[in-house]
DNA sequence: ATCGTAGGATTGTTGAACGATTTGACGATA
DNA sequence: TATCGTCAAATCGTTCAACAATCCTACGAT
């Protein structure tokens, strides 16, 4: 029974560990808690009550998922990520980006549709000048272009990817601007492989991903100093 | 100064748990450690002769990496892939690898080395009937052409993938013969980019891919039984 | 101005403790 | 005989307190 299967999710208690983690991953991604700030155990712990053990083990998850740089003896600081970091990240997506995209024409109309309904609604909302959710639906795009791949590991992967950038952004101070010149640029990939032409879509992103590294890049070192 | 940069490396202390993870990372991938194998903290614990607190990090951190799996209140385990991860697990490499794979032109000479020699080795070893280094050899040949893209983010995903991947391999009980079969094909991949056809060397890596796939797939679901 | 050095603060790790959850065995019931 | 509670043992989840190891800062000495 499918209707079983699903409340099976909702019955597995998350530990408390993983629920200070989502907790903090939260608040690190709405910039609560800014690149570079180093997280106290005594602080962090006794403000959300729970043990150092435990707040040691939401550190490690977080850790992993690379919002968060252990330095030995030192702490846990937010990470900063450098334009090195980006350049990385964005060889990273190339590659998967593209490479799931080239997948086009083997996959379910779902799969397709949850590739242009994010680009719907990203100019829907460009157009009330609501950047910020403009900005979520871009990332829904992209979440759906890995998701034609078919693979969680990937897709799981690339959420890491998303939210390393979303720390990038942060640091480049270019929170609601940024997506405003990529916005048609979405719009024309989505145009291409409605009319077959998947190569030129996948160029497209490539450029894309050119022009946000370089982007992203320069704001970056310039705030380095 | 390159021999300081290396020295820095060698400094960084590694944590307890960090230590207690790669050891346990080791025993998993050599098979001491069978997968469906339930690790107990206090028998782990003391054997390792770590508290229990370090050791559930340690934990967390082979959990995070796909090796053990963590059930709430009954403990963690040895990671027993099934299928469907295998399906999952090629559908991710078919993307990685075959987007890095088109980079062959873009890169620079010793990336390209990098795959290139051990495929050298793989086929010597072969010739020996070392199977069990060739198939580590075969694993640095897919290591290479991750590499090709040039984003150790990629390249760390990739060796978690690898790692899952030698645990699925120990399920079905095809440790040394697997390789048998692809030591030519890769050969034969190799062959193809020297000549600069790099569509044909993509298409036989992606049927390389299918081929391995159904393989594993077919042998693992006579195992699941 | 640079270089030790001592002291305080924070992390790294341990061990014990106790409630919560799982597991498996033992009967009771049908 | 098969199924269903019930209960005890084992194990996990989490906290707490303690101490060693390490880092940081301020203070002098040169």
């Amino acid at each position: 029974m499918s209707t079983l299967a699903q409340g099976k999710a909702g019955l597995e208690r998350a530990s408390t560990a993983q629920k200070v983690a989502d907790m903090l991953r939260e608040r690190v991604l709405d910039g609560e808690l800014a690149p570079g700030l180093r997280l106290s155990e005594e602080a962090i712990g006794g403000a959300l009550g729970v043990s150092r053990n435990t707040l040691r083990e939401a550190f490690r998850l977080l850790t992993r998922d690379r919002l968060l740089v252990h330095e030995h003896s030192r702490g846990v600081f937010v990470r900063r990520p450098t334009g090195d970091d980006v350049r990385d990240l964005y060889a990273a997506r190339r590659v998967i980006e593209c490479g799931s995209l080239r997948l086009w024409n083997d996959v379910t109309e779902a799969q397709r549709e949850a590739v242009r309904a994010p680009v719907r609604q990203a100019v829907a909302r460009a157009e009330k000048n609501d950047w910020t959710r403009a900005g979520q639906a871009n990332i829904q795009f992209h979440r759906g272009i890995v998701g034609l791949a078919g693979s969680t590991r990937l897709s799981d992967e690339s959420d890491r990817l998303f939210a390393e950038l979303m720390l990038a952004f942060r640091v480049a101070q270019e929170i609601n601007d940024f997506y405003q010149t990529y916005v048609p640029w979405n719009r024309r990939i989505v145009e291409l492989l409605n009319n077959g032409e998947i190569q030129q879509a996948v160029d497209q992103l490539a450029e894309y991903f050119d022009a946000a590294e370089e982007d992203l890049v320069g704001r970056l070192e310039v705030e380095q100093s």
